[in-house]
DNA sequence: AAGCCGGGGCA
DNA sequence: TGCCCAGGCTT
């Protein structure tokens, strides 16, 4: 390893980070628990998010799923209802079938192995270290992104966190520093990464570990840690017709092989028996970008009433209404179309 | 080993 | 606009 001239001599780091945590641990829903239940749910809510932004997500899902049973047990709709617009759906879907699996192979009570956890759906390397260790006591480095951040900038080490070895080789730096209490620290390690060693503007001169980080007292800080896969990004436009009368219009799911996985709508086409009772198709939303993705909405309003009747009443489309639609997950940018017509509609 | 999956916040 | 985030799955 890079900088590192033996392997002993830096746990008083990881004694160092405890004695701050001890202090300056922030007050979340999930802290004072060891229920692995919601530790695990909150793991994965939190993978690839910001505390502020799936704070309400998390809350909400576990009031409505408070145990294993009670997710197990849910419909799938359901558990993708209580993940709209929290992103990355295969994490609901996946816990959904986690779930299943301790209601089956373990009877339903959480696996308290690591190499158990690890075979749960959704659950890998990084989210069974934790599970383990802040609910079972395993010593374990939980390690993600804040890990490969704060270890490569204490031993100012250049090893590119964007290669598929970073999980292995930060973990073996993680050992170094590791301390008895591993689920602490490990919590430890999310706080300062979040509030103190950030991927901006970090706060060093707050920092509990400033005097032992190399890259602090080389003041090269903004160095670390070294990424060289940049991140890609695709063109995707969408075209959507909103096919209504009197407030009900139509929707459909999507497959689970692409983006937002399972989550519903409106067709792409329009249903060719509608076509000639369309009274207008006029484009509503100028290319509504959100991000790389732009999408265009037709307004679609069928003339004849009883044609409209007749439809609804046998296709392979879904029908809702305003108030039905809070039932269904819907990607982040149709629930705002959908909130905005819904407004619009009721001053008509 | 590399590509892909959402959405929000920030400089 | 590009980067980042309590990662994991698929190919």
């Amino acid at each position: 390893m890079k900088n590192i001239e033996h392997d002993s001599g830096f746990h008083h780091i990881g004694h160092k980070l405890l004695d701050w945590y001890g202090k300056n641990a922030r007050n979340l829903p999930f802290r004072n628990t060891k229920d692995p239940y919601k530790i695990w749910i909150c793991e994965i809510v939190f993978q690839q998010t910001r505390i502020t932004q799936g704070l309400n997500h998390y809350n909400n899902f576990i009031k409505r799923f408070p145990d294993v049973q009670t997710l197990a047990t849910a419909e799938e709709d359901e558990v993708l209802l209580y993940w709209k617009g929290l992103g990355y759906y295969s994490r609901a879907i996946n816990i959904h079938k986690a779930a299943q699996q301790i209601i089956n192979e373990y009877h339903g009570v959480f696996p308290s192995e690591y190499e158990e956890i690890l075979q749960l759906k959704g659950v890998g390397k990084y989210t069974a270290a934790a599970i383990s260790s802040i609910c079972f006591g395993a010593k374990l480095p939980a390690v993600d992104g804040n890990f490969y951040r704060v270890l490569s900038r204490i031993f100012a080490d250049d090893f590119d966190v964007s290669t598929s070895q970073a999980f292995t080789y930060f973990s073996q730096l993680a050992h170094l520093i590791l301390p008895e209490n591993a689920g602490d620290f490990n919590q430890a390690m999310m706080d300062l990464g979040s509030e103190i060693c950030k991927p901006k503007n970090p706060l060093c001169p707050e920092c509990p570990l400033r005097e032992d980080c190399l890259a602090f007292s080389l003041d090269r800080v903004s160095e670390f840690p070294v990424k060289k896969k940049k991140v890609k990004t695709v063109d995707l436009a969408l075209k959507y017709y909103f096919v209504h009368r009197d407030g009900r219009f139509l929707i459909q799911q999507r497959k689970d092989d692409f983006i937002w996985k399972k989550l519903f709508e409106f067709p792409s086409e329009i249903p060719e028996e509608l076509i000639p009772f369309i009274k207008s198709v006029k484009m509503i939303s100028h290319k509504l970008t959100h991000k790389n993705l732009s999408i265009e909405i037709f307004n679609v309003e069928v003339d004849s009433a009883e044609v409209w009747e007749d439809f609804i009443g046998k296709n392979e489309y879904v029908i809702t209404d305003f108030e039905g639609s809070h039932e269904k997950s819907f990607p982040k940018p149709l629930e705002n179309y959908i909130q905005n017509y819904h407004t619009a509609y009721r001053f008509l």
